[in-house]
RNA sequence: UGGGGCGUGGCCAAGCGGUAAGGCGCGGGACUUUGGAUCCCGUAUUCGGAGGUUCGAAUCCUCCCGCCCCAACCA
């Protein structure tokens, strides 16, 4: 068993759902995820899905995946198909899959309607003349010389417009609706605009296309969504939403409701930004393991759970938010902390010859795979006179507090045995550190020490016979500034050591097989997970995120 | 300056007239064969500000201040 049931998560979304389902208003429950298939997701998408698709879960509902794909020049089927993996990957199963351009024809005939009641017209102002008759945040706008056509007149014009009688830009349909209106929105909004581009659903069947505006109520309404969820930005185009579920005949009146979009510290998350880390070479690609893409996250080793988790701790809420990545940070190593298998791997090598263990011998020793799960076992690692521990846990000099291997001291090598540090071996030339001697006590064998004697400090390990080689790829932060961007260009604030390469680790013998994808915690170092870059010659490993270290901590504050 | 929103600890976020939940972070301690995990303890006399109503206000009223969004034939 898990945690006790949770209660379950609220938020004045799922108040007023609880409220609609209560007073009767509704009886049902369908919400929908809507992208626009021109980019990747990222995790600012994730907090979507999982309150779509959580709230019709948890309502007994359903949600629709539906590409909302009305501007074929920014769209395509490479977005379509990321987007839908994405969503399963993330764990969810959508009860149809929709576009809206399955709906171009009844979205066509739905504006003929508006025309014929009087409520749009086909203006054939160009769109410096439409901007510049808008008015402004204080001045009203004007009507367009053209608003007063005759229906008859709109119809053909209309008509035309879709048989591809005008060139691009040469009319659109506007909602006729008021000039002077306080909410720009309804100043007249334009509802379909021509475009001669190929759509990678509807080919070139359509030149005429619609707007968001335009096409969103009715799709919904189509779908029978019953509660509309989007961002803040469109709060002003709601009445505008509402107006269209009016005017329309719709099969359905669905609520439009927004909530605050998903911000991180040291994080960027527009597409427009995203694309240009990618264009400009900044990462090296959507999936490249920095990005806050879910192709990247996913690459880094980031589990769905652990990114549903924390789609839940952050809420749903109204208010402007910039959520600290250290909470991210947090779910995962709270997910994987349960669930990753322990292994021994060295990032930066420093030999240890065993003085008093025989050459040539090699035994091996049982090591725990998880701490958090006695019933994950143990496994064989193999043990020898000469090994690898990390540089860093090794101080000629140690300062206060240091209690790893030093001079003299004492330590334990994990489930393997105490050994001593009897000598160090330097370069001759450059004085550094090339080798440590050390003795071992055979009575410690598997950490223990009969005589009841303790050490201070436990260090992972490798035989140097059995290491395999692997290349280890270490992610931190993309940006160094909480709110990249915040001082002038977003790109001034790249971290540049936002990645390290390390290629000669040495992974115990077990990592050798590992398949692409899997996670494991390096002990003491962190999560890491195998990336596809891996080949059977060549193993290759993402840091996920680190472990906690407060011994870094410790050594940073002086 | 017109319209629409939002302001609760460093960051999220509950709270819906009865006297400030929780999480992250941070600090301290216990325990520990990962300086990990786990477990304790601490961390807002105060809710953007000022008035007012009330026995009682973060919650109601008034005024003020601050921040975000809107003038694409983008979504």
């Amino acid at each position: 068993m898990e945690t006790p049931t949770n209660a379950p998560p609220v938020d004045f979304i799922r108040e007023i759902v609880a409220d609609d389902l209560k007073s009767g208003r509704r009886t049902r429950v369908m919400t929908r995820f809507p992208p626009e298939p021109n980019g990747y997701l990222h995790i600012g998408h994730a907090k979507s899905i999982c309150l779509n698709f959580g709230v019709a879960r948890e309502f007994g509902g359903a949600c629709n995946l539906r590409f909302d794909d009305t501007n074929p020049t920014k769209e395509d089927v490479e977005y379509v198909d990321s987007i839908e993996e994405d969503v399963r990957w993330l764990g969810f199963t959508w009860a149809d899959l929709r576009f809206a351009s399955d709906y171009f024809e009844q979205l066509y005939e739905y504006a003929v309607h508006l025309i014929r009641h009087g409520l749009a017209y086909v203006d054939s102002q160009n769109a410096d003349e439409i901007r510049r008759t808008r008015g402004t945040l204080t001045e009203p706008g004007t009507n367009s010389p053209f608003r007063d056509r005759s229906v008859e007149e709109n119809l053909d014009l209309f008509a035309r417009m879709r048989a591809g009688e005008f060139p691009d830009g040469a009319h659109v349909l506007r909602a006729k609706i008021d000039m002077a209106s306080p909410n720009i929105t309804m100043r007249d909004p334009v509802l379909y605009r021509i475009r001669r581009a190929h759509h990678h659903r509807t080919g070139d069947a359509w030149c005429i296309y619609p707007l968001y505006d335009f096409a969103h109520p009715p799709s919904d309404a189509i779908e029978h969504i019953t509660h509309s969820l989007c961002t803040l930005e469109f709060e002003d185009h709601r009445p505008l939403y509402d107006w269209l579920i009016d005017n329309l005949p719709v099969p359905a009146k669905p609520q439009q409701i927004e909530f605050a979009r998903l911000n991180l510290t040291y994080t960027v998350m527009s597409k427009r930004k995203l694309l240009e880390l990618v264009q400009e070479g900044h990462v090296q690609g959507w999936d490249d393991p920095r990005m806050p893409t879910l192709v990247g996250m996913r690459r880094r080793g980031y589990t769905p759970e652990a990114i549903r988790a924390f789609c839940e701790r952050i809420g749903v809420a109204k208010r402007e938010n910039v959520v600290d990545v250290a909470l991210l940070e947090h779910a995962v190593r709270e997910d994987l902390n349960r669930r990753a298998p322990r292994v021994m791997t060295v990032l930066r090598p420093l030999r240890v010859v065993i003085e008093n263990y025989p050459e040539g011998q090699t035994e091996e020793v049982d090591v725990i795979n998880n701490p958090e799960d006695p019933s994950a076992g143990t496994r064989k690692v193999p043990f020898s006179r000469v090994l690898y521990i990390e540089r860093d846990d090794f101080r000629e000099d140690p300062p206060k507090k240091f209690f790893r291997l030093a001079p003299g001291r004492e330590v334990r090598l994990r489930c393997a045995y105490f050994v001593t540090c009897v000598g160090v071996t330097k370069d001759p030339a450059t004085g550094e550190i090339v080798e440590l001697r050390c003795t071992y006590d055979p009575e410690t064998r598997g950490g223990d020490a009969p005589d009841g004697r303790k050490v201070k400090a436990t260090l992972h390990w490798v035989s140097a016979a059995h290491a395999v080689d692997a290349e280890v790829r270490l992610y931190d932060r993309l940006f160094n500034a909480q709110e990249p961007g915040a001082n002038g260009d977003y790109r001034a604030d790249l971290n540049p050591d936002s990645l390290e390469v390390i290629t000669a680790a040495k992974a115990e013998p077990s990592l050798a097989s590992a398949p692409i994808g899997h996670r494991v915690q390096f002990e003491r170092l962190g999560y890491f997970c195998v990336d596809p870059d891996t080949t059977p010659g060549r193993l290759v490993f993402n840091r996920t995120v680190t472990l906690k270290d407060t011994w870094a901590k410790i050594e940073s504050r002086g």
